[in-house]
RNA sequence: GCGGGUGUAGCUCAGUGGUAGAGCGUCACGUUGCCAACGUGAAAGUCGCGCGUUCGAAUCGCGUCACCCGCUCCA
């Protein structure tokens, strides 16, 4: 069959969907395109992400780690609108740089628009030898010159490509053009140009890149910047912002932007917190919440989709600490992925190129997971850059605001007063800005591992910290007593533990099937009442990971899943 | 968006023009003595959707939608 054989990440949307992990969105209207939703478990085991972050950045920040600068982490929260300001979104780039068609040059990372790439094209020397069979080509009309790329300009249009050429005849060297044609027999919006290369004449024309071209024979297109054929990717249509309106009416003057990142929510507050919650430089602001791109090819299961949602934390700090700042964040966020349950070898941290960083950008690295369906490149799970002070002086620019802060223990020292004068900065800004759906996919992937030699084939080994399930009680048989002993036991770790998870009973059927159930979903820790409970009050916690089963005091259960459970 | 492929029960799939199927899962009852045991029974699909061909379509044709793989978006 040409089916596609089934893909590691096709077993794990299978076990996503069979036990309630996620659902295809609207499914029973047919769907929604490349969208999901959540399902019991999968709710679960996103807000168990979600809290972890929540708690060791907001709560206890790096887990009470001292920064670079001695002291300890200061990190504040935030909500902000998803809908905010249409100017928001002029003023972070988002509206000017992604509505077009653009393209990329692979290697010098520039970006442009595809329409305003205008193509220069020389015949061959051989098949005009003398400047008067040139002339002769064009006045009968021969369209279908043999004409190679010469280069690729940016223009709006082919004369202004002309004039850029006329201008500087070093971009088209070693050509020459020594006569315009007032009509061009190569097509309407084409003209045709006479061209002299090493002594030789030639005809030249000059038209605009067609889209097609990019999109199907892009060996054929010259990057403006280097010259090199193939170097271009493919237009694409960069509108990724939804959009709505305001009130009744609509029109331009009321269309709004649901946001493509929380992260600017913080920035235009920035002021706002400063002067309202005594927070010092450096301190960071951090928020979580979903966020919209209206993604040309969302794929790859949950990995990118329309609607996700982010974790994002804006670290403010001096320019001089900036460095420093950057590589503590950089190195505790890749320590907390890895204490979550991504510790194996599909987790690395990589430094970006000085190349591929974004022109605002000193510095930037991906905490990136190896997915099944990435295997064996790598997804990013978390982004974490040092932008400057990018964000801060763009919104100062455009509200008029001043976004900066005057810190009180840097500048001169005063004589007088024997204290510092002060100095009045814009902060520069770390960001690490996680996926949130993202981390719940790798630990997802990361969690499913087959086992031939047990009943499931299959279990879920989620860091307890994340496990929606973290424990079950099951009283071996359904009788002599023991479902009463179970349900006193569940009750009582419901009552401990039933705010950090899910905590499950089952009376029916096997202890074997109901162990592979529980495999399955990723329970760490199955308690099972038996004969023996009776008598001398003792219970066996059975372990997923291995199997392994111990005996202990019903008493000890509650301090054993404290310490399991990290609480 | 382009190219290739796939849509049948919760999951994995069989069925190629003639009454809609299996295994697993789910639920109920019985049984049970530590890893999906067993028995009996039940619920569950207008075969992705629409139009066409045909006496008759899950099956053939066209269209459409969704998903998967490749190119691109990088939270």
């Amino acid at each position: 069959m040409a089916k596609p054989p089934p893909s590691a990440v096709d077993n794990v949307v299978s076990l996503a969907k069979r036990r309630g992990f996620v659902y295809p969105c609207g499914e029973i209207y047919g769907g929604t395109r490349s969208a999901w939703d959540y399902g019991p478990l999968g709710a679960m085991l996103k807000k168990n992400l979600r809290d972890a972050w929540w708690d060791d950045i907001v709560m206890l920040p790096c887990w009470g780690r001292k920064g670079p600068d001695g002291d300890k982490v200061s990190i504040v929260p935030l909500d902000t609108c998803i809908i905010q300001n249409p100017k928001v979104w002029v003023a972070s780039g988002h509206v000017g740089g992604f509505n077009d068609p653009m393209v990329d040059d692979k290697e010098t990372k520039q970006r442009f628009r595809a329409d305003h790439l205008q193509g220069f094209y020389a015949g061959t020397k051989e098949d005009f030898a003398a400047m008067d069979a040139a002339d002769e080509a064009v006045e009968r009309g021969l369209a279908k010159f043999n004409v190679r790329p010469v280069a690729t300009l940016i223009a709006n249009s082919p004369s202004e490509a002309l004039e850029l050429m006329q201008r500087d005849p070093k971009l088209i060297k070693p050509f020459k053009i020594v006569r315009v044609y007032q009509t061009s027999s190569a097509g309407p919006g084409t003209i045709s140009v006479k061209v002299e290369e090493r002594g030789h004449a030639s005809i030249g024309i000059i038209k605009a890149v067609e889209m097609s071209m990019l999109v199907n024979e892009p060996e054929s297109v010259l990057s403006p910047f280097s010259g090199k054929a193939g170097a271009l990717t493919a237009p694409r249509q960069f509108n990724l912002m939804f959009y709505s309106y305001t009130g009744a009416v609509h029109d331009e003057a009321t269309k709004v932007y649901l946001r493509p990142e929380t992260a600017q929510g913080i920035f235009i507050n920035f002021k706002n917190v400063v002067d309202t919650s005594r927070v010092r430089i450096p301190f960071g602001i951090a928020q979580t919440g979903k966020a919209f791109r209206n993604e040309v090819t969302p794929r790859n299961f949950t990995f990118r989709s329309r609607e996700f949602e982010q974790m994002e934390i804006e670290f403010f700090c001096h320019e001089s600490d900036a460095m420093a700042w950057y590589t503590f964040w950089r190195d505790f966020r890749m320590e907390w992925w890895k204490s979550i349950g991504l510790a194996g070898d599909n987790l690395i941290l990589r430094e970006h190129d000085t190349d591929e960083l974004a022109h605002y950008s000193k510095a930037t690295s991906d905490i990136e997971y190896r997915f099944p369906f990435t295997a064996p490149g790598y997804g990013e799970l978390e982004g974490v850059a040092y932008r400057g002070a990018f964000d801060l002086t763009q919104h100062t620019e455009h509200s008029k605001v001043k976004l900066d802060y005057f810190d009180t223990e840097r500048g001169p020292i005063n004589p007088k007063t024997n204290l510092p004068a002060g100095e009045r900065y814009t902060p520069h800004v770390i960001e690490p800005s996680a996926g949130l759906d993202r981390g719940v996919l790798a630990i997802l992937c990361e969690a499913y591992t087959p086992d031939t030699t047990r009943a499931s084939g299959v279990f879920m080994k989620f860091h307890p910290r994340v496990a929606p399930i973290k424990a079950a009680v099951f009283p071996l048989v359904n009788k002599d007593g023991l479902p009463e002993l179970a349900d006193r036991l569940h009750a009582d770790l419901v009552k401990r533990f039933g705010r950090y998870g899910l905590i499950e009973t089952d009376a029916k059927q096997s202890i074997g099937k109901r162990y592979a159930r529980m495999d399955e979903a990723g329970c760490p820790f199955c308690f099972t009442i038996d004969g023996q409970t009776r008598e001398d009050g003792t219970v066996t916690v059975r372990h997923r990971d291995d199997q392994r089963q111990e005996r202990m005091p019903l008493e000890d259960v509650v301090v054993f899943l404290e310490r399991a459970l990290q609480l």
